[in-house]
DNA sequence: CTGAAAGCGCTTACAG
DNA sequence: CTGAAAGCGCTTACAG
């Protein structure tokens, strides 16, 4: 047995200063307990006498130790990380997928609603940002093992990843209904309600000629929207311009459409963002929000609170959907044979100064 | 000896859908080698001979074996992961900071730059937001081993994370000069330069009743930029409005700056975002662009292509910065005992139609 | 070029 | 309540 370093020497001042790492068996030593003992403190069983567990933490404390990762999880096969995969596929305009994800404040409420939840249960948050090109990538590194499973942020339709990731079995929650069935939990908002909800409000402010801008038709988001929204107006025959729920695609879209529909009186957005822009041009076309045009949003992200005037919008509660995908999933890393499961959110008109 | 099962067999379908994945003893078993050799023709040993790799690669993909990272690493002492900390300061406005890092294309092209630079050689990047009431939680993931190193994006002065981290004796590299001298290498770019290429030029379109919109002071990035336009402007007194690198901010200080200063034609803003924000504040009140105020911004980001009219701009080259962060730390990781070192980019003028 | 064996640092039945 | 021992799935000197 090698003598115990006395307390405060360099050794344990190096341990404290990023010096070699400590091993478990170390800790036991200082402890004079035995390594199983060790594990017990540190993984919290009830069964260690409380006396023992205050030495063991003492001597944890002096050592500067920190248990390996790579060890544990090699043993009780998990890595208390899960991923975050947010998949945008490439579109063709100037801006990268990357560029889309960092510049759409609903990736910000989505991190932070599952970082939220998974906190306290002490599980670590990977952020894995891809696009179609990418896929091989993220599958490897979730076959691999990193992670106990995955929250999967995919708008798109034709996005194989959904499918791709439940093949592999490994505990996945998706961030809306896939569009082709596939046994998996996902948690998702009434899409067609909250447009429904924007239709409504829009009539009780006085407005006959409506119009929307919707997001992508391939996006089953806003394809429901556009529907919703339709629906909603079925006594009426609804001009609508596709965009792709960015800020200068609303502008775009809301330039054309006033130079289509020139007497346009009530607006609904599909997202906030492509709404900022819409805002935007119609200003610029000499239009007031909301005496001329009442417009409508969709999420309530930042971006309404960025519209002057402040925008009224369907409120999506992302964070807190976020949290709840983040829960169910962890409901299945606990019990791998839970059936998939479905939480749907409802929204809800929040009336600011655009309508 | 258990009797291996036949070619397409259910245990083999198994074993790629997802069930329990083989072990190396189980490919080694199929192939009619040791755990040795595949393990070898794994990690693409050169002394493999040809056919057994042959046959080792066959028997790999017939078992459908994935390695397990966690035992890897734990003889390797690699995850081959290297983690991208994005430090922000909580602020005090309506938005997180998570909200902020989401909204910035900013940190879209450090992810690209890194990814990129990574990707070759199979290193994977775990993005990880922060702001400070969170450092205790990053440090914890470091230390346990999750990560081979980190790449820190921190710009506010006060940020204990880059010290910390340090102190760690984890390899890292760090987005700008650290405030306080820590031996720790770091990539910037040159922005006293950047400033004053923006002052020439405004010089240059003829223009003298110049004033600039600077980023937060106690960023060093929001200071160096001051002080650089200011230096290329010793003889004039040139007023300074202090915003807040967001939209918003630059809004609300064009504003403000054009109260105290209407006649002011000449204009420079720290960062793109900001300037989209004045850009818009300016026309709204009756100025016309660049006739009347020239503006050039900091960044060229995808901001910049969102201003109307397209915005002249300093280019920052942050992907490739993020880039040489990469291959900086991935020269730290792989040789521990090498010296800090900087690497300085130098900023572009880059002309559009907003000057 | 290949294999048998040791060992990485933990957790967890199993005894006591 | 505690410890000795087995074992998780790899990599890598060391022999041959």
């Amino acid at each position: 047995m090698r003598a115990r370093p006395p307390a405060g020497s360099r050794t344990e001042l190096m341990n404290k200063r990023g010096g070699p790492h400590p091993t478990m068996d170390q800790v036991a030593e200082a402890a004079g307990v035995s390594r199983a003992t060790v594990s017990r403190v540190i993984n919290g069983a009830p069964s260690v006498d409380a006396k023992i567990r205050e030495v063991v933490q003492r001597a944890i404390a002096a050592t500067g130790y920190v248990p390996n990762v790579a060890a544990r999880s090699l043993v009780t096969r998990r890595s208390n990380s899960v991923a975050l995969v947010i998949s945008e596929p490439d579109r063709p305009d100037n801006h990268s997928f990357l560029n889309r994800i960092f510049t759409d404040p609903y990736f910000g409420r989505i991190t932070a609603g599952a970082t939220g939840a998974l906190r306290p249960h002490d599980i670590h948050l990977v952020v894995i940002p891809t696009d179609s090109s990418d896929h091989h990538q993220v599958v490897r590194y979730l076959r691999q093992g990193h992670v106990d499973g995955v929250l999967l942020i995919s708008s798109h339709e034709q996005d194989t990843l959904p499918r791709q990731v439940v093949e592999l079995g490994i505990p996945a929650v998706v961030s809306a209904r896939p569009t082709s069935p596939i046994p998996v939990s996902f948690v998702d908002v009434d899409q067609r309600l909250g447009a429904r909800l924007a239709a409504e409000h829009l009539l009780e402010r006085g407005r006959r000629r409506l119009a929307t801008i919707s997001g992508p038709l391939d996006i089953p988001s806003g394809l429901e929207r556009l529907d919703g929204f339709r629906a909603a107006l079925a006594f009426a025959d609804v001009p609508s311009i596709e965009g792709d729920f960015t800020r200068a695609g609303g502008e775009a879209a809301a330039r054309r459409l006033l130079a289509e529909h020139p007497d346009v009186d009530g607006l609904f957005v599909a997202n906030d963002l492509m709404a900022e822009g819409a805002l935007r041009a119609m200003q610029d076309l000499g239009r007031r929000i909301p005496e001329d045009v009442a417009v409508v949003g969709f999420d309530d992200s930042s971006a309404a609170l960025d519209c002057r005037p402040l925008l009224t919008t369907i409120r999506q509660p992302v964070e807190e959907m976020a949290a709840e995908m983040a829960e169910v999933l962890l409901a299945h890393i606990a019990a791998p044979g839970r059936l998939p499961r479905s939480v749907t959110f409802q929204p809800a008109l929040v009336i600011r100064d655009s309508t």
